[in-house]
DNA sequence: TTGAAAGCGCTAACAA
DNA sequence: TTGTTAGCGCTTTCAA
């Protein structure tokens, strides 16, 4: 069922459905009136393909995620697509792994399809990627994290200050042994770990080697695994900053596994504030990034840089919360000394 | 830059070009090399709007999820999206929410982007809506559920079977007052709650309404709220089974908050085995289905039902295991039985 | 082995 | 207010 067949069934050349279902003026409205119920009739519905080919846009903007995308950035993805669709743009995902093959191709098919936008939620380790990507004249954002010299606009939060506040907390409950679960993958791995490294230097605290491991992936059974690492180290921490929450979560079951209570034994804080972490028990202590703001800034700035306005716009930085729960106690020394 | 670009540059016709970039035959090696050379320096990309028009297909597959979907669905989408990857087909996620107005939308989306099929990974309320989808003549599958009678081939496990294992497995461990948190949307949640009732019945156990709470999200906020509810009624349980996982987090998050420990005061198992439980403190007792195998298996069939193979497939019924870990222990009565 | 031409479904400029 | 026509980028006969 094409335009064609709707134009011979109401005895109208195709122009004329054209306009009336892109509710354009200049129909007579009883005309307008029958064409309508015949649509709906015959559940016609305009060819996407063919409407972008001669638009020359798609009303579709991709969304960059990582392969193995986690609920954070899932969060994420829904409350863009929630936004866009408000404008009449739909998403297509388009996933990535952290290889540059699969970064190639995922250019590639970037490109391929006419996209009206791209909205990164993932980190590209290749450099050429975002230059190729700028060159091709689409419009793009950075979400989540920035990507300096790129000209793309970012909406992101202070990981640094964030890693210093979820630190900081550790610090005013008395911890002095801080340990840390950082991350060499993404520019955000780094900024946390140069937040924990700041706090601690402001308190006069030692950030020391022996007090960090570097995990491979931000999952939970990597988090168990670096925990498992920390604690044989025999390191006497009393408290430790994970970088992620799926990391928290493995570290407290490394914990766990030895018989070490939390927080009794060990405060642990973790960071992004997944849904899960509020309904875990204890409830992981955390900092809060403002996903569903996030998600619908991206939305905004995307969608006006489509429309040509906002050429060099600055970065979005987004407030983030602490948010103390049931992970994190004062430390025993800390309690002796009140 | 289009076809007709990379022609001039090359001084031969489009056809050729085509002809080359679809690795046809006919085309003079050298002429082949040169021609490819210049794509890969251009960085050319055919436009898959127009590839789509003239080829009446999109070698895209459009997947149906919920509007929030959960872990369980994101792993099931990465699974069908890597084997889809295979075989050259792309994929398009339809966010629905569980509402008239969204599935409407859905359908005409569905329509309206010349999909080549469909894999439905959300059982929508609507019952038109599989008329409807079927009516256009679109190759449709689900996965993790059937729908009877709508001639869609499926791909799911023996959801019953499986919740009659996760029950009797609380049974084998002398447990005799044995809860539920049940859920009445979609029929897995009608079908595990079956299976609780059966083995029950089998182990002449009581199934009485008092020890089932039916939520109204699948989500560990739900499962800790109807945890509280049945602790509320005091009808001294020994072990409960929530039909998700999430559900089961919250469960337990219910527990915690008024002291009551897991597995030691309670046993709880849940259903799904998504990512996260196994790292859980103490990890979770759950029934696993086979992701990685469903997605495979519902992109494998979806492939033969585009090619035109495969009319009338059966349901593909894939095997779950009952994975007992932490959560459950054998009842008191049991213990001092033996 | 290559090129010319038609056409996929749609929109928009122009004519009527 | 409506219709005619050209053309978006691509593939595919058919002809050379």
């Amino acid at each position: 069922m094409n335009i064609k067949d709707i134009a011979r069934l109401a005895g109208v050349s195709p122009s004329t459905i054209s306009r009336v279902v892109n509710g354009k003026k200049y129909v007579k409205p009883e005309l307008r009136e029958r064409i309508l119920s015949l649509v709906k009739e015959t559940g016609y519905v305009p060819n996407t393909a063919a409407r972008s080919m001669v638009l020359m846009r798609t009303f579709t903007v991709g969304i960059v995620v990582p392969d193995a995308f986690n609920m954070f950035q899932r969060q994420l993805f829904s409350a863009i697509e929630h936004r866009l669709e408000g404008y009449g743009y739909r998403t297509r995902l388009f996933l990535v792994k952290s290889e540059p093959l699969s970064e190639g191709k995922c250019l590639a098919r970037l490109r391929a399809e006419m996209l009206d936008g791209v909205i990164m939620l993932h980190e590209v380790g290749d450099p050429a990627f975002y230059g190729s990507l700028a060159q091709s004249g689409m419009p793009v954002v950075t979400c989540t994290f920035e990507r300096e010299g790129s000209g793309f606009p970012s909406i992101h939060i202070d990981e640094e200050g964030a890693a210093r506040a979820a630190t900081g907390h550790l610090i005013s409950l008395g911890h002095k042994a801080i340990g840390i679960l950082a991350g060499a993958q993404f520019t955000f791995g780094r900024q946390r770990r140069a937040g924990w490294e700041a706090a601690l230097a402001a308190a006069g605290l030692g950030a020391d080697e022996e007090k960090v491991v570097v995990v491979d992936a931000y999952t939970a059974e990597a988090g168990r695994r670096a925990m498992a690492t920390l604690l044989g180290r025999g390191t006497g921490l009393t408290a430790l900053f994970a970088v992620t929450d799926e990391l928290a979560v493995g570290a407290i079951r490394a914990l766990y596994e030895v018989g070490k209570r939390v927080p009794q034994d060990l405060s642990v804080i973790g960071f992004d504030d997944i849904d899960i972490s509020a309904s875990l028990s204890p409830s992981l202590s955390t900092v809060r990034q403002p996903i569903a703001d996030m998600g619908s800034e991206a939305a905004e700035v995307i969608v006006r840089l489509i429309s040509g306005e906002g050429a060099g716009l600055s970065p979005v930085i987004l407030p983030y919360a602490l948010v103390p729960r049931e992970t994190t106690a004062p430390s025993k020394t800390q309690a002796l000394r009140s």
